[in-house]
DNA sequence: ATCATTTATTTACGCGCGTTAAAAAAATAT
DNA sequence: ATATTTTTTTAACGCGCGTAAATAAATGAT
């Protein structure tokens, strides 16, 4: 008779004695006849206890759930959990048992089943306010990959700029019990209180942007730092920068680079320009396009030299100088000179390239997955929560 | 004495009969306890089946489970779960009672466990090949919003490039057993047995770049659309344009507009001339301007109008230009011109403007998703595997 | 008020795995 | 060979929910 359908309705039945010195061949025969090797078979009834096994695999060639596999390898189930959880804690034949028949067939233990039974998952959810920011897109790209090294599994996801967004993304993050999370919030524009309530729940680090007090920790870039080089730079090979910037800057980060102008002009006893633009959203480019063109035309620039915000601005800026035809740069032939901040993926390839000074995105990315891992091995809590931030690098190209 | 300590070893006796008459006024009771209004009661002993659900509630002030969640509005956690399910399929006076509480108490179904039960879940896979390209981040922001819109939750993946992470994003995705799956695979690279295998277990659409046969259904852009109206525009306002790629194009749609390309030259009787730069990976702008460099040292350019098979190459390439001096554009002034295609989020603000031709991200993303839904709804097969692709529109910008 | 229909409740089982305690077996030490 | 330690097995419970069948209640139409 055919196998399978024979097969179908039988089940298995623990109860049958089988002698330890049996039970090998068994096994090597099960395999033998998942492998199509054997095409029909007739058992008497004392061995029909292998059946509800055989018959599954026979009709789905795939194995259902942990048992089914542990059967399969002829271990016992609590053992093959025991494995996934922790490779080392089996014995080292048992291991290679197991990894052999992982290799042979493609069984998977159901995440649901386990993340149901932890209290934590070994999931790490990484929100950024903008992904379609080439920054945090590069950023993004780096916590992964070490996250993945770690062992861990990297959730991905994006606020699109938006408040509500974030606060949704944050509850559903928070039903998928993360073993820890990054967070670049928005920064003004977040929901400072749901933040906080995360943050209660869940280990959780944030980054890039600060909220005073809320999370385990800050991990981000020295704004002072980027602001001292560049206008340091700036000053001493030519005229004294003015500072360009949005009027309402959602990102924290926007008003530190305003302050530390400031303080660093007033230092080098030099008298600051702020030039404060319209507009708002995440569509910098054309912000900063539309309120370079305005200032150009007006011809209100008070100096020849110009410092961005950020390097999203700094591209608009010299999208509107091509426009009207000026030419930026440091040599003599050309009229003004733009630097900014951040070191964006494409800022080699503006035109002229853009002088501005690097976030040291390695060490943040280490930094901040460094101290997550310490915060989730500890439990949750960390001592005292500590700002970490990292010095910017000058990076000289043509724009200035 | 005190409500928690007595309270925390009574559980709960379903089996005591209570009068309809009563049941509100009892949950009314207990409502006010869990706010603090009572903060000591005595209960007679028929009462006492109140008391587990009062007791973990005032431990934790958090709903742990459906079951305590029901008990606490007075209906019973199948109706809770149809709630759940789809709030129209409970009576509106019962759904205004469970969203009155849901305002109340943040409780949350466990999704590990709703998953574990659901044969499909409720989530949508996203994957693309590089998200640190703003055009994938792009797409990926908006199928992201019209999932949400239908009621999924969106998970984004970036295989960034690799084939091995692909795969193992691929089998990731396989045990989170999504209701559907977008894919735009790395093209080449991909390794096309896993995908195949995949597609096999799971509802897939692939977008952007085409495998032949594998998925339910393709949807993406028509390179020959691109090309027609690019290289018409151009030999029609000036010079014939030579066709600027990399020699082994990882994406698909690269080759199709090669072909396009020659396909149309030859149509309008003109001679064809194709620049293959070296250089592999995704950093496409280092590659255009590495490659554009050494074209236009050599003066090597058969013509004055170059079209690179995408923008990003153009991006480099126009970075090229400007560090030898080459003034681009359409005017007089001008000596070459350069175009390209898929108008890329940065096309706008390059120097000077890229012309190109603009996917249709709206219609592509609309419809990938929509033929996403067909297929979920019909239960993971479609009649035949149909390939739909959409025009493109020119952009006519300053670069030529 | 009566009956038919819709909606809700009760009861009970299953999902796939974590976890534990006690018993058995295997490996190691004496 | 025996005692000791380590590893595995057995057996059983729990997690939080989906789901189905039978029953009961509420609603609507007559």
């Amino acid at each position: 008779m055919p196998l399978a359908g024979a097969l179908a309705s039988a089940t298995v039945e623990t109860a049958c004695f089988i002698p330890k010195k049996v039970k090998p061949i068994l096994h090597k025969t099960l395999h033998a006849l998942i492998l199509g090797a054997i095409v029909e078979v007739k058992l008497s009834s004392k061995f029909k206890f292998l059946l509800g096994t055989c018959s599954d695999i026979m009709r789905y060639k795939k194995i259902k759930n942990m048992a089914e596999f542990a059967a399969l390898i002829g271990v016992s189930r609590p053992t093959v959990s025991k494995y996934f959880n922790d490779p080392e804690s089996v014995r080292p034949s048992t291991r290679d048992r197991i990894e052999a028949a992982l290799k042979e067939y493609d069984y998977r233990p159901n995440i649901y089943a386990i993340n149901q039974n932890r209290r934590l998952t070994k999931t790490i959810g990484i929100v950024v306010p903008y992904l379609a920011d080439p920054f945090f897109a590069e950023i993004a790209r780096m916590l992964e990959r070490r996250c993945i090294a770690a062992g861990f599994t990297p959730s991905l996801f994006s606020s699109h700029g938006e408040q509500a967004l974030e606060n949704t993304i944050l509850d559903n993050l928070r039903s998928l019990k993360p073993a820890g999370v990054l967070l670049a919030p928005l920064g003004r524009t977040s929901d400072r209180k749901h933040i906080e309530a995360f943050c209660h729940d869940v280990p959780t680090i944030l980054f890039d942007s600060n909220i005073e007090g809320v999370g385990a920790a800050f991990v981000g870039s020295d704004n002072f730092s980027f602001v001292s080089q560049t206008v340091e730079y700036l000053s001493r090979t030519g005229n004294v920068p003015c500072f360009f910037e949005m009027k309402d800057p959602a990102n924290p980060n926007a008003n530190k680079r305003r302050l530390a102008y400031l303080e660093i002009m007033n230092r080098l006893n030099l008298e600051p320009h702020i030039i404060k633009i319209d507009g708002k959203g995440w569509s910098f480019e054309e912000i900063g396009r539309q309120g370079a063109l305005k200032i150009l035309q007006e011809k209100a620039l008070p100096t020849n030299t110009v410092l961005c915000s950020n390097d999203r601005l700094a591209i608009g800026f010299l999208s509107a100088c091509h426009e009207l035809g000026i030419s930026v740069g440091r040599d003599e032939g050309c009229s003004i000179r733009v630097a900014s901040h951040d070191d964006h993926p494409y800022a080699r390839y503006t035109c002229p390239s853009l002088t501005t000074a690097a976030h040291d995105y390695e060490s943040v990315s280490d930094y901040a997955l460094s101290t997550l891992f310490r915060l989730i091995e500890s439990g949750g809590r960390l001592e005292k929560r500590q700002e970490t931030v990292f010095a910017a690098r000058l990076i000289m190209r043509d724009s200035a």
